[in-house]
DNA sequence: ATTTTAGTTTCAAATATTGGAACTTAGTTT
DNA sequence: AAACTAAGTTCCAATATTTGAAACTAAAAT
């Protein structure tokens, strides 16, 4: 957790401390917050007790932990329905993975994160909202590596030096030259594949969802298990994937992305 | 959109300006947020410049509209997962839902709001328009009354100010006395009924789910359409109803509600 | 009973926010 | 094409807020 050299002023404080929160993905307590925390004990104890009165905060007076407040959710919704890309791509997630028969995801990019806003699985729909908001690395997922590869240099750049090139798996590209070089086929080739690279025996094919002007907004994988297909199969499937991406962007024209410039 | 009493400073400010954009539901240009904004010109222009910077909104350029930002989701994942009620509640939801083949429905309170924060459907017959971080008056709907009935005289004045009492349907109940007099009915008989109130068509049967202690921390429904059923048809689900209910509020017993105190 | 650790409050100095007014665009009207 | 209007952006000194070292209190450990 390093502070960010642009500080927006208190806001992008208190902002700061909320993603710190977050970050610990579990209920923290004021002191281990404080263990790597950029700001002096009282400014971040008036921080968290603003937070919490705001209820972008929850304070649970009993164990004396911070986690993420409710209001949030009510806001998140929101930005789900109007920002994200899923109601442009709703109905084409919907038709591409009723085609092949696997999972389809849908992700965005936030502050060097991938971030799934939809999923579509034929066999059990309902656990899209338990999805919807997961984040996962850029550098080792196909849908990552599908819009790093397409994004403006300065944006990789700045992008690149936010991974952390942990080794997830031994398929990992753990440093920064072989992801470079990677997406410089994955540019070439139009599509990335994920060989196992963040999960053991999950392997996937994303293509950036890019505007007519090459500007890319997001990606949609189509994703399945070692067990039922190799990356071969999922080659097979290249055609549908680049036509419902290709779908999207058409009609995310005069959508724009947030924070990453 | 008025402002609160206790600003909480600067970001307590701008936590405002992120409501009033989410409360317009619509990407929103800076004059119309103006237009009935608490805040002058140049002031309300930074705030909306800083929460851009920061994710919380998003920006678009072509139609120059604001919108609530990706990152709200990114954030919210992690409310959802950690201070909601959810990860108790699923597993008793999902088993009354099973018992009475109807829409089960968890909701928490946000601000005089009923917050939706879980729903488990057995079939796909009808759409309730509740998902996940929707939000929903308390005064005209099951939940919102449940809790309303079971929150302290404290908490309940304040909430009940901040109703609107807008007449949805000829059932609503539109004003406060009418609502008092309902709640006072609620509190004795231990559940909420929903007459056709918020939405034509529409109707539950709701209970508050409390906490050994007697504070409610939620409430859960069982919504259903005219169609098929009545009133008199819910009422005999009150008893697995106020099961379910009382066992997300055991295991709910540590677990602390956010802001509205 | 004493020490240590965790959480909370104080207050003057330092700093960021504030908003009236002026300015720049972009869009209309004469 | 010039004049007008409305929408959005920048300036800057007055002002209100934030800041953090230090002191304090409550709770836990020795």
């Amino acid at each position: 957790m390093f502070d960010a050299p642009n500080a927006d002023g208190t806001v992008g404080k208190a902002m700061q401390v909320l993603d710190q929160v977050s970050s610990f993905g579990c209920p923290v307590r004021f002191s281990e917050l404080l263990a790597d925390s950029p700001f002096p004990k009282p400014t971040l104890y008036r921080f968290l007790q603003t937070l919490t009165n705001q209820g972008m905060l929850a304070f649970d007076p009993e164990r004396q932990t911070y986690s993420m407040g409710i209001r949030l959710v009510r806001l998140a919704h929101s930005a789900w329905r109007h920002s994200s890309l899923v109601p442009i791509a709703r109905p084409h997630i919907e038709s591409l993975a009723e085609t092949v028969g696997e999972a389809v995801h849908l992700a965005q990019f936030d502050n060097g994160h991938v971030l799934f806003v939809d999923k579509y699985k034929v066999t059990d729909m309902f656990d899209t909202l338990a999805q919807a908001g997961k984040i996962a690395p850029g550098y080792c997922t196909g849908v990552g590596k599908a819009i790093l590869a397409f994004m403006t240099e300065a944006q990789q750049n700045r992008s690149l030096d936010q991974q952390s090139y942990k080794a997830y798996t031994p398929a990992t590209l753990s440093d920064r030259t072989a992801l470079v070089a990677e997406l410089a086929w994955i540019r070439k080739n139009g599509v990335a594949y994920d060989r196992e690279e963040h999960e053991q025996g999950i392997i996937s094919i994303a293509s950036p969802i890019l505007t007519s002007k090459g500007r890319v907004v997001g990606a949609v994988s189509i994703a399945t298990s070692t067990n039922r297909y190799k990356i071969s199969d999922l080659k097979k499937q290249k055609p549908y994937l680049l036509k419902c991406a290709n779908l999207i962007g058409t009609e995310a024209e005069s959508w724009h992305v947030p924070t990453w410039s």
